[in-house]
RNA sequence: CGGGGAGUAGCGCAGCUUGGUAGCGCGCCUGCUUCGGGAGCAGGAGGUCGCAGGUUCAAAUCCUGUCUCUCCGACCA
């Protein structure tokens, strides 16, 4: 324990540093050579796999499939949206050589998609029959950011972007929303993160989107963190790129189109949204180790318990993803650490008197509570455990985020929170209200919830009746 | 992009003020003993001091430039 704390630096002492500290401890990332940039290690691109995994399913389920567009764009085809290309200008990286020659167009290493989806789109649509086109893509962008923290925001991220085309406003409409569901959905029951789901207000919202729905999660630190975005796109980018179709009345029409996405950025939600002082706390369903199996016991003890551990492993790695520690080099005491700092919501530890009596321990992560359990029961009782430690770490970050969102009757009311937390207020609508705000406490609008109603005090910073309630944080 | 802090062995650091044979802890390797919450002893390997210039008989140390990390702000998934 006190070794543990000079690994990783207490939450309450320093949370970026904790941060920092647990994401190399547990072995998730490296820095790359490149400023900006990391790399994901197998630890954490596991995880990732498992939210592709769950996304890609729910994305075929409700009728989308899966394409690939190029990694870049001609530098006229991105500048064909006028507020788009305004919202991404400051942070595109431009290829300007082919070889040793100059190119004649340059070409912009995609920040996102929507124009060179939107040009194939503009030649693949003909008539009302070719809709809806929904297409998913999973991809790398690059977008150059000024200062960079491994996954919660890099120059380069692994995410997924959905583009879809409909043959009405409604049906698009329909769609942003849908989605929107599956990431809420996701998020909760795969990565046992609560949110709160609404629209982004106009000066929030996506670059050339008519409405912009978000997912927003609360950190540790009593940040809010967009964990997946979903925008409804109106026409815009049907004009600005020619998506029309033959209606069944004989017209020509403007498609009406969408896109979605969610990145790797949820791993760093995850991180600091369960985490705690002793690392990383996974929940199950993506952890790419859910139990791991720590023999203990030297000279005569240790070949019986090992080819016992081993019988173990053989009957459990059907159901769960098990790991036996039989490291040689490790005391028993170093290795829960070190699992612990990784994350593995089970731990089984196996000596020489549970060989005795015919038993193992089991350890929760997220509690910390350690049980004997007997062989006959083993598998039905660490399925049920897996799901309690899945369960508790939902409910502990629902508790978390209840405990820390305020409803507030005027800004100053957020000093008493230290700018901390979720709060909810009236809202008039006014940008400049917004802007002050902003410029005051550097809080900012993170959504209009879906089904709030005002509370009727008037607008936290101005005073005048309330035209929306409104999710304030401090955001990262 | 602005303001702080930091780059010396795999990791964490000292040495720099006042230039003169590169050090400590952990880790690593070998051997023996150890194992229910970060084991002990003994021996050993490992560094062009971020990079590039400059000053000097001599640079980890002084000067200039540059790159990267980190924290805090402004900009953004």
């Amino acid at each position: 324990m006190g070794k543990l704390l000079k690994e990783i630096t207490p939450k309450s002492q320093d949370y970026s540093q904790w941060y920092t500290d647990v994401i190399k401890k547990a072995d998730m990332v490296d820095y790359a050579p490149v400023k900006g940039f990391m790399v994901m290690k197998p630890y954490s691109y596991r995880m990732w796999e498992f939210i592709q995994a769950a996304l890609d399913q729910k994305f075929r389920e409700t009728g989308h499939q899966n394409a690939y567009f190029p990694l870049l764009i001609p530098e006229h085809l991105l500048i064909k949206e006028a507020e788009h290309v305004e919202g991404f200008s400051a942070e595109v990286a431009w290829v300007t050589m082919g070889g040793n020659e100059v190119l004649a167009e340059r070409l912009a290493v995609r920040p996102t998609s929507e124009t060179v989806v939107g040009a194939m789109y503009s030649q693949w649509i003909q008539s009302y029959r070719d809709l809806p086109v929904l297409i998913n893509q999973w991809a790398n962008v690059l977008r150059w950011e000024k200062s960079t923290r491994p996954f919660l925001r890099t120059t380069e991220f692994l995410w997924q972007e959905g583009h879809t085309v409909h043959r009405t406003a409604a049906e698009a409409e329909a769609e942003t929303r849908q989605q929107l569901e599956t990431y809420h959905e996701m998020m909760e029951s795969l990565l046992a993160i609560p949110v709160v789901a609404g629209a982004k207000s106009a000066g929030e919202r996506f670059a050339g989107a008519i409405e912009t729905y978000t997912l927003e999660a609360l950190m540790g630190d009593g940040k809010a963190l967009q964990s997946a975005t979903s925008h409804f796109l109106g026409q815009n980018f049907a004009k600005a790129f020619d998506i029309q179709y033959l209606d069944e009345d004989g017209t020509l029409k403007f498609g009406w189109t969408t896109s979605w996405g969610s990145s790797t950025r949820l791993i760093g939600a995850l991180i600091m949204v369960h985490g705690d002082d002793k690392g990383l706390r996974i929940p199950p369903r993506v952890a790419p180790i859910q139990i791991v199996i720590v023999p203990i016991g030297r000279g005569n003890d240790r070949e019986p318990i090992t080819r016992y551990a081993k019988t173990l492993i053989g009957k459990l790695t059907a159901s769960f993803r098990v790991k036996l520690d039989d490291r040689d080099e490790f005391t028993p005491g170093y290795k829960f650490n070190d699992w612990e700092m990784r994350g593995v919501p089970l731990r089984i530890e196996i000596g020489p008197r549970d060989l005795a009596q015919q038993q193992v321990m089991v350890a929760r992560r997220d509690t910390g509570e350690k049980i004997a359990v007997g062989e006959e029961s083993l598998r039905d009782v660490l399925a049920q455990l897996l799901d309690q430690v899945q369960d508790t770490l939902l409910q502990q970050a629902r508790q978390y985020q209840y405990e820390n969102t305020f409803a507030v009757e005027n800004y100053h009311e957020m000093a008493h929170h230290n700018f901390r937390g979720f709060f909810m207020g009236d809202w008039c609508g006014q940008e400049t209200c917004a802007d002050q705000l902003k410029q005051e406490t550097s809080v900012t609008i993170r959504c209009l919830p879906f089904d709030t109603e005002l509370a009727g005090t008037g607008c936290i910073v101005c005073g005048r009746s309330g035209q929306h309630r409104a999710l304030f944080a401090r955001a990262y």
